[in-house]
RNA sequence: GGCGCGGUAGCCAAGUGGUAAGGCAGAGGUCUGCAAAACCUUUAUUCGGCGGUUCGAUCCCGCCCCGCGCCUCCA
């Protein structure tokens, strides 16, 4: 079966191609600078990312956008709070937002555009939409007059049709002359920071940023736009109408939404004191591995219940895959091919892929992974995984760690983990080696107190020791 | 009020018109000098409730109950 998307603008699954040649041309509404992004962010961004990794997996060349927004009411508020300029104020967050990205192995999109780089960009924009007759000025200010544009409301299946000018209080500081016009240039306000324009001097409406630069690097139609369903409307539905006005083309062909994240079952906000960043997980010692696990676990149209509980049983489950890597690369095996761990490999690989292709099913595509990873435990209990089933479940491996990339530990290190700290002494590898071999001789003399007492030695400075049948193991907690 | 989403085992969560994937937790077992770790097995006669269609429904239809989102800035 083909690769296969919900698409919000005709509400289904829809069988997914480029429109032109080998390139997917995406666009994704990146984050606003102007505090530390939250784990309900993280949870569109993840999503974002396994469907980047699963476009290039079925071998389309990837042209994503991503925007950064830079300039906005927030963030003027802050940064005048602050008594900060513009620049020095998002720079931080910014920063801050790929450094978090990176930890969580978020892919980057190939251009990261920011708003206050492409002025020029949404200035012509907003002529052209003046040209043809879709804007007005109010106080200085450009609108959209949406009567303009029939469609309006094709993507958030809402019907606008009733709404008439003056029918509801206007409750911005701004005057429009209808409810759902909406600001493409807002005129300079006393101390706000603004643009020289020949619209006037002033700073951009939210949503042309978008428009703007996704034409100016992929061009009047792209194949998919991405972001979190609270963006349907009205953000992306003003992109459309903007877009649309202009180039009377589709903007783009297939609008993908992730659902929210709720915590414990709740809704995050800070009154409920259940708001989290990235780094406030890091610092209660969660592993990035274990944050990015669980939110690409759960099918990103389903709201995802983030739960401490949750949380941890991702981590555990990485360990277990982590181990039957471990054990694959250490267990001595006969030579030969065992033929139904052959299919059971190939079967694996099978399931992930349509899976994947199927709107991103996640969890079914996890669970190909434990069958599989289930069965050859099996078979290697029973002597039935053989020297040339190694390469293919490593292959499996492979397969699904290009996409969930969890298998690979995080640098434990940093200032996060006070663990560490924990342990009276720390010890060298060497160290560690020479108790080692000092416990295996007490072993082969059966002195088993001795044994003991150099296993509780090494715990306490948190290593851990494991006896196996194919010898021993250490490895740090 | 309008539009939309969801209610599946202790928790998270797939799925299908023919009788319930997977992960974690729990229980049992294997291995081991003992541990630990790991691995294996096992865990819903049942899919919010009531009707209907059907040979057969968790999956289709209707009604009801519950939770949630958007309609205003928002991932």
């Amino acid at each position: 079966m083909a690769l296969r998307f919900y698409n919000t603008l005709t509400q289904e699954i829809e069988t997914f191609s480029p429109l032109t040649g080998n390139t997917v041309r995406m666009y994704t509404c990146g984050p606003t600078v102007y505090n530390f992004v939250h784990i309900g962010n993280f949870r569109t961004f993840t999503f974002q990312d396994i469907l980047r990794r699963w476009l290039r997996y079925r071998g389309y060349d990837l042209r994503h956008v991503m925007n950064v927004t830079d300039v906005e009411d927030k963030i003027i508020a802050n940064a005048a709070k602050e008594g900060k300029s513009l620049e020095d104020y998002t720079q931080r967050y910014t920063k801050a937002f790929f450094e978090d990205a990176a930890k969580l192995r978020l892919e980057q999109p190939e251009h990261v555009v920011k708003a206050t780089e492409h002025i020029p960009v949404m200035i012509e924009a907003i002529q052209q939409l003046s040209q043809n007759g879709c804007t007005y000025v109010s106080e200085g200010s450009t609108y959209f007059r949406i009567s303009t544009f029939p469609e309006y409301g094709k993507l958030s299946h809402n019907d606008f049709s009733g709404i008439r000018s003056g029918a509801r209080v206007d409750i911005d500081e701004y005057d429009k002359a209808d409810a759902r016009d909406f600001v493409l240039w807002k005129a300079r306000k006393n101390a706000e920071p603004y643009w020289k324009t020949p619209l006037g001097d002033g700073r951009p409406g939210w949503h042309i940023e978008c428009s703007a630069m996704a034409m100016k690097y992929l061009g009047e139609t792209l194949d998919i736009h991405a972001g979190g369903v609270d963006l349907a409307f009205p953000h992306h539905e003003n992109e459309i109408a903007q877009s649309e006005s202009i180039t009377h083309r589709p903007f783009s062909r297939f609008w993908l939404h992730s659902e929210h994240l709720h915590i414990e079952s709740q809704k995050m906000s800070k009154s409920l004191g259940n708001f989290y960043t990235l780094r406030d997980l890091l610092k209660m010692g969660y592993r990035p591995e274990a944050i990015r696990y669980l939110l690409a676990s759960v099918p990103y149209r389903k709201k995802l219940n983030f739960t401490f509980e949750g949380l941890t049983a991702a981590g555990k489950t990485i360990k277990r895959l982590r181990e039957f890597e471990l054990r694959l690369a250490s267990t001595k095996l006969r030579p030969g091919r065992n033929e139904q761990a052959s299919e059971r490999a190939s079967e694996a690989i099978r399931t992930f892929e349509e899976s994947l292709d199927d709107n991103l099913n996640t969890a079914e595509a996890l669970a190909a992974v434990f069958e599989y990873v289930r069965a050859m435990n099996n078979a290697l209990d029973h002597y039935e995984f053989q020297e040339e089933n190694r390469w293919e479940a490593a292959r499996v491996l492979q397969v699904f760690d290009g996409i969930f990339d969890v298998l690979k530990p995080s640098p434990q290190g940093g200032a996060d983990t006070a663990d560490s700290a924990s342990g009276s002494a720390y010890l060298s590898d060497s160290e560690i080696e020479t108790l080692l071999e000092e416990r295996a001789q007490a072993r082969k003399m059966r002195d088993f107190a001795r044994s003991d007492e150099i296993r509780a030695r090494l715990q306490n400075a948190g290593i851990l020791v494991e006896d196996t049948k194919d010898g021993l193991r250490w490895k740090r907690r």
